[in-house]
DNA sequence: GTCTATAGAGGGATAGAC
DNA sequence: GTCTATCCCTCTATAGAC
């Protein structure tokens, strides 16, 4: 008896195979996604431009996807997995390091001008109660305005803050040159350097030499 | 002899007159535009959106302007007017004037959301080079830059900046920072005072007590 | 100075074949 | 899972009447 096989490479029945296909593509579709809100934003990235660069159609990408903003909603969450990583550092005894933490995230960014697009140009746009990822964005910075508060904290406990520093207020303004040295730095990448500027602006902030990170 | 009048209110054969109600109505259509770009963005934006909110349609209002973009351009310039006046103060011979200047804008853009939001939502879709804006935001970060490091140099100059700050360094942060908070505070108005936090940004960079403003 | 009409491009999403 | 075809919408800009 000879069994019957596929007429192509495509293995029928193996759903673990046919699930890693869609996977894949999935994934490839998150990056052309990524790039294009970063550089368009949401509003005027086009589903066609997305289609285009994975080789696709459109009906074909939206069979992954049930529509446009779910598919932002996918990349978003797709990005976070990484962003995270730079908080969940190699000692959690030492408050320090979460300050290395969103110094390490700078330099991360500063060569990845995409991500830094992405965020840039979607936090603006969704300023925008209307907008699908306002929500999203509200949330996020919820959260990291607390993460990073609870790290100024425990500086504070330790005696490493500078006396009369809030940490809250810390935290609020670190986030927002965070922030703020990206529109200047994509503008013109000479015009700023981050990751410098940032811990200058912290070395303000607390008693011990913030260490250069790269 | 009785003088002919026109049939309507409309004075003819006086130019300074029919001038003056175009002028009107561009002005019109110059504040309907700062609404609809400070919302949705230039990209988004719709010349419609714009023309429905001065009861026009889109051909008159391109009576006006040749084309959208010029109608951004004109938007951006008669802003700049108001903007600059914060800075060409009261006393220009003490140069503590200069970061009281930041402060009162700070403090009038807190009561002003949509400006807030004209230059979140525009310089971070400019940010890409083909945008008809690009050229001009990377123009007016690079004045602004030159602007706020004279303050600074000007303070240490009469000894008022802190031992071992750089004045073009302060400045570019003291810019981010003004940019950044600007993006949590359109997300969430309770979140953050940014004239609080500006100040005590300020009151690091200098020797003397930066005074309360509003 | 403002309108209607229209061109011509591009957008998101669905139906149904394969 | 991907396609073609299609629908219907929105957009900028121009031509030409009034």
């Amino acid at each position: 008896m000879t069994a019957v096989q596929p007429p192509s490479g495509r293995r029928v029945g193996r759903k673990r195979g046919s699930y890693a296909k869609s996977e894949q593509k999935r994934r490839l579709i998150l990056e052309a996604a990524f790039e294009v809100f970063a550089q368009d934003g949401y509003r005027s990235g086009s589903l066609r431009d997305i289609a285009d660069r994975v080789q696709m159609s459109e009906a074909g990408l939206l069979h992954h996807f049930p529509n446009k903003s779910a598919l932002l909603a996918a990349v978003l969450e797709h990005r976070d997995q990484r962003t995270a990583d730079f908080f969940e550092s190699d000692d959690p005894g030492d408050a320090r390091t979460g300050l290395i933490g969103i110094l390490r995230l700078t330099a991360y960014n500063s060569s990845v001008p995409g991500i830094v697009e992405l965020y840039c140009t979607l936090s603006a746009e969704a300023t925008a109660p209307a907008h699908p990822a306002h929500a999203y964005f509200v949330r996020r910075y919820d959260w990291i305005r607390g993460t990073v508060t609870s790290i100024f904290e425990a500086l504070r406990d330790q005696g490493d803050l500078v006396e009369g520093v809030d940490p809250a207020s810390a935290a609020r303004s670190t986030i927002g040159l965070f922030d703020g040295l990206q529109v200047q730095w994509l503008l013109d990448r000479e015009a700023v350097d981050m990751v410098d500027e940032l811990r200058a602006h912290l070395s303000r902030l607390v008693n011990f030499e913030v260490p250069a990170v790269r």
